[in-house]
DNA sequence: CGTTTGACTACGC
DNA sequence: CGCGTAGCCAAAC
């Protein structure tokens, strides 16, 4: 995936990331996953199935310091990744409901309503990254 | 050190 | 639609 060296910048542009996504709006985690541009040594399967999970990793070590809005982030089905009923998942929700994003009853969001559409082209240009792929 | 785990996703039943 | 799994990697134990 990302070579040891480049792990702590893949880290860093994760966070940078998700803190353009505003309030309100969400991502997924291969949404951000698309916009970085793989090492040049990557396999494509990597690339594809493997990077969102590396997002979740940078997440994880999200610094408390910065309020990065990483309850932002949900997955490629439009729902909160965390185990149902877990105290993490509940904080998740409650945040995102805070904003106004408004869950099924299955527990997934509208990505037609509260999908983000990525940061402005200069700013992908500004950090030489890709365009995002569309959420489903 | 060797094992287990994981804030994922696409795909096949 | 829901559920299981491969992918084959780094962190976290």
């Amino acid at each position: 995936m990302f070579n040891p060296p480049n792990a702590q910048s893949f880290f860093e542009t994760v966070w940078d990331i998700v803190l353009q996504i505003p309030v309100g709006k969400v991502s997924s985690y291969g949404q951000i996953a698309s916009m970085i541009p793989p090492d040049a040594d990557m396999a494509p399967t990597q690339l594809r199935r493997l990077a969102p999970r590396w997002v979740g990793t940078a997440l994880r070590k999200t610094p408390r310091g910065k309020s990065i809005p990483w309850h932002r982030v949900i997955n490629s089905r439009g729902a909160i990744s965390f185990p149902a009923g877990s105290a993490q998942a509940e904080d998740q929700r409650r945040l995102l409901e805070m904003e106004g994003v408004r869950f099924d009853a299955s527990g997934k969001v509208n990505f037609a309503r509260v999908g983000w559409n990525g940061p402005p082209e200069a700013y992908l240009r500004r950090h030489s990254l890709l365009p995002p792929r569309p959420l489903n």
